[in-house]
RNA sequence: GCCGGCGUAGCUCAAUGGUAGAGCAACCGCCUUGUAAGUGGUAGGUUAUGGGUUCGAUUCCCAUCGUCGGCUCCA
């Protein structure tokens, strides 16, 4: 089974469960509909700008670009009448008409075109495609027109303009991109687009923008005041409010229960160490740009912590171990801090400080494959809690450039994709994608959008074992080398917590809402019953406010659904008199009047259910 | 870091060379309410920060900081 597996990884043959939802995309109509109108955008920029140079425009997911060199930056007023010329020159019915060119005829055709002669030239040397990207055949050069306009393309494209629903694109925004993505090279103004088959689908898909723009952490943050950043504090640095800190203790005390249940050690480590202990986990020589600025302590100088690793490694180290002792998981959800370029900070989602659900395993090689098995399902386990139930995996193999033993890399590719073939999860390989010290397997999970979001990440390390010289003594009295796995489940607090934000639009399950129960008094004469009843709610465990403002019964139940409550209930003089209350919950559904001990158990139901 | 946009009251936004305004929130009243905004009043701003142009700058220019859309990178 294992050799056949390798096997499949060195020919990097795609079989089984892994998905190719990107070669079914690659050769789809709409993915033809969606390139070609990126060469109709083209056409009319550069009736616009004459003298804009033009660089590449591939279909993406959703949509297309193209990158430009033009004289000057493009506005918002622009791209409505790029968008208003497209959709004339879609009208024209112009056929896109492929020819095969030689290098000479395709510079003379292209001798204005600076980029496009790059591409060129790259072609003809035969180690570039003609989106710059590198390949190992030399393809044809070929040549698209439509209209007045000709780009080097290998296509492919509608056959006729009268292919692209004219009513069914979209311009939506201008960004700077580099020539190639490379930070030395020129700036371009890329425009995004997204184009259709029907009006209708693109309707539904910027209907899907508008939700993603609504359920915006940053902006959901801000309306339940759960977090915020702070110009003083430091950017990328997040201050965790009271509510956010509800929630996140929540997910850790979960978290910490799966995990001693187990088999994992719950460990803390310091949040600086020694530069010589960088110097030999090689941090310092391959993370260097990563971490801040030594501190000077005593003539020694301390690093902030980009990674926990060091550390765990050290308490593997702080006694002999046994082969008897094995596995080992240590677990710590470790605060780092990492260099991160401003550009690239993003709310929750990218920052500068933050605590991964960290965790090293230890183990002998031949408990190697139950380990990956196990850290899997735990993985999907621990993700299912919270409400998360699509996954798609990324294994990534062997670079070139690496460290340890061919037959250990092999052994550790096999045990990762003999694992996610086990449990059915579709995956995707990245050959020779790993890091130089291991393979590791991905994990992303779709929210209730649709969209995909890495959290989970289970990588092998030959490499740290290695430097830290490990060792267990084995069955034979001789030392050993253990294998180790770093993983982390959630990714990190921070970012995980956003991509809780946005799957739920800020309305957590009950167990994690950081305010679970509103008590809504209709009048002055039920507030103290309303704070007696609070006082039980509050006793049994759950989250308890009470609204005993001046305002009415309406604006009240309006706050309450505004700050996403799941359960409002609302007393009157009916309630007060039969010792009950009156539920309405955050979905409108209103179930009514039932016992105060009634509506606890039905909390306390579904607090346990996790909905 | 780079390209482009933005930064006005706690929040959402007006005002555009002539010394800043609304709604919500807050605070003080009145109302005592039955499933998403009852009502009156009060207070709240060195218009991100620092420089420049100007008789005069929130408005124009420069720099810095922050932020947004991307590039690159990643938990």
């Amino acid at each position: 089974m294992q050799r056949a597996l390798s096997k499949n990884l060195t020919n990097n043959r795609h079989g089984g469960r892994m998905s190719n939802k990107k070669e079914d995309y690659k050769s789809s109509q709409l993915y033809r509909i969606r390139h070609s109108t990126a060469h109709v955008m083209a056409e009319a920029v550069l009736e616009m700008f004459p003298d804009g140079q033009v660089a590449i425009g591939p279909a993406i997911d959703d949509g297309f670009y193209y990158d430009f060199d033009l004289p000057r930056s493009l506005t918002p007023d622009d791209l409505e009448t790029i968008e208003n010329r497209m959709k004339e020159l879609i009208k024209a019915k112009s056929d896109f008409v492929c020819e095969e060119v030689s290098a000479e005829d395709a510079k003379d055709l292209f001798k204005d075109q600076v980029y496009k002669l790059e591409l060129i030239e790259g072609l003809e040397s035969g180690n570039l495609d003609d989106d710059g990207n590198p390949t190992d055949e030399k393809a044809p050069i070929t040549i698209y027109r439509s209209g007045k306009f000709v780009d080097l393309c290998r296509g492919p494209h509608v056959e006729n303009t009268s292919q692209i629903n004219g009513q069914a694109i979209k311009l939506l925004n201008v960004a700077g991109a580099y020539w190639r993505g490379d930070e030395h090279r020129p700036m371009l103004q890329r425009i995004y687009g997204t184009a259709w088959e029907s009006k209708d689908e693109l309707k539904d898909h910027l209907w899907k923008l508008e939700e993603a723009r609504k359920r915006d952490h940053r902006k959901v943050g801000k309306e339940l005041d759960l977090f915020s950043s702070n110009d003083e504090v430091g950017q990328g640095l997040i201050l965790w409010h009271p509510n956010g800190g509800m929630i996140r203790h929540q997910i850790e005390r979960y978290w910490d229960d799966q995990h001693i249940a187990n088999g994992y050690d719950l460990i803390y480590t310091p949040h600086m160490g020694k530069a010589s202990l960088w110097e030999t986990s090689g941090h310092l020589g391959f993370y260097k740009e990563n971490m801040y600025s030594p501190i000077q302590i005593e003539d020694q100088e301390y690093y902030i912590k980009p990674m926990n690793c060091p550390f765990h490694l050290h308490v593997y180290k702080s006694q002999l171990r046994s082969y008897r002792d094995l596995p080992l998981r240590f677990a710590e959800k470790g605060t780092v801090y990492r260099y991160e370029r401003s550009g690239v900070l993003h709310g929750l989602m990218r920052v500068r400080g933050f605590t991964q659900d960290d965790a090293h395993h230890f183990c002998r090689p031949d408990q190697m494959p139950d380990e990956i098995d196990f850290t899997l399902n735990f993985s999907i386990d621990m993700l299912r809690a919270f409400g998360f139930n699509e996954f798609q995996a990324y294994l990534s193999t062997k670079p070139e450039k690496s460290v340890g033993d061919e037959k250990m890399w092999r052994d550790a590719e096999a045990a990762l994709e003999d694992t996610l073939i086990r449990m059915g999860i579709p995956y995707e390989v990245d050959a020779g994608g790993g890091a130089f010290y291991g393979p590791k397997i991905d994990l992303k999970i779709k929210d209730a959008l649709g969209r995909e979001w890495q959290l989970s990440t289970i990588q092998f390390d030959f490499n740290l074992p290695e430097r830290f010289d490990l060792s267990y003594i084995g069955e034979d009295g001789k030392e050993h080398r253990p294998y180790m796995v770093h993983r982390a489940l959630l990714g990190s607090m921070e970012r995980f917590f956003g991509v809780l934000i946005e799957h739920y639009a800020g309305a957590f399950p009950v167990w994690l809402s950081p305010k679970q129960v509103m008590l809504i008094p209709i009048a002055d004469r039920h507030n103290s019953y309303a704070h007696e009843v609070a006082a039980k709610l509050k006793k049994a465990g759950l989250r308890v406010s009470v609204d005993d403002s001046s305002d009415r019964m309406n604006a009240k139940i309006r706050n309450a659904q505004k700050q996403k409550y799941p359960y409002m209930l609302v007393i009157g003089d009916r309630e007060m008199e039969e010792g009950q209350v009156a539920l309405r919950r955050r979905s409108g559904e209103n179930p009514g009047a039932m016992s105060v001990d009634a509506f606890l158990a039905l909390a306390l139901d579904e607090i346990a259910q996790k909905i």
